[in-house]
DNA sequence: ATTACATTTGCAACATTGTTGCAATTGAAA
DNA sequence: TTTCAATTGCAACAATGTTGCAAATGTAAT
């Protein structure tokens, strides 16, 4: 599926910004962080544009957001086609990778009594393969 | 354990910032924000020192701390008399409140080949029995 | 193609979280 | 009480994110 085809599918103007944005996530094997995105993104866009292109995709379910630490966040494409809805995220120490690790889903967690359980995060930090060798 | 005791047994200063810290983080019974631990103490510090003395305890493993989605951040007591090693985090989205799940260890994910594991963070976000009553 | 209008953009200003350098102060040991 | 390293407060700065508003742009109707 191509990025204007994703915006068109759900209503959402099709800006020069957005679909740029939806190709380089789309295209990178690894989840992004804002500045990653600007590199790899041919023009260049106000950081409010930027922000507010992330906000209408992740409503949309275009994107999604994780946050490694603080001050540090990526974006990853939340497409359920190539994405299981809830799977584990790796966060190497060593090159500040994040990748969506699509096979493995997360663990339902038993809650006490009283508890109501909407969306579980698990962020496994360590060393990837790459950076192993 | 008194809160001067914990930094005479680590051989860290006993000012009364960290005191302070440590004893409203001691005595909540769910982790606290900056400024929730700020309005809970006595004395006025700067931010500056807030962090330092945040950082000199999380390193001294007195506190850890949890990034609910970013520009939120929750500070809690990390003494393994109460609390497992590797705990799951509660954040209620109705009343903002972050629990330690002491009693939830978190479950061991298996990696693709040639991946090692440090650490596992858990974040389980729904409604507390408090705010479904 | 042109027009019309709602949506989106860019800019300025601001908020929050966090860091660094440096001089002044404080804790703790001799 | 003295001494000295550790800690504090201040100023300045960085990164991430938000809001209001006028100008520009996308899209649908003509």
């Amino acid at each position: 599926m191509k990025a204007i085809d994703i915006l068109k599918n759900l209503n959402l103007k099709r800006t020069s910004c957005r679909e740029g944005i939806i190709e380089v996530v789309m295209t990178a094997n690894e989840a992004l962080s804002e500045n990653e995105i600007r590199e790899r993104l041919a023009g260049n866009y106000d950081r409010t544009t930027f922000y507010r292109s992330f906000k209408t995709l992740i409503e949309h379910k275009v994107l999604h957001k994780i946050v490694v630490d603080n001050q540090l966040v990526k974006y990853a494409i939340d497409n359920t086609l190539t994405h299981k809805d809830e799977h584990a995220h790796f966060y190497c120490n060593e090159c500040n990778a994040l990748k969506c690790m699509d096979n493995i889903p997360v663990q339902k967690y038993q809650l006490p009594e009283g508890f109501a359980d909407i969306e579980t995060e698990v962020l496994i930090k360590g060393i990837c393969a790459n950076c192993r060798n």
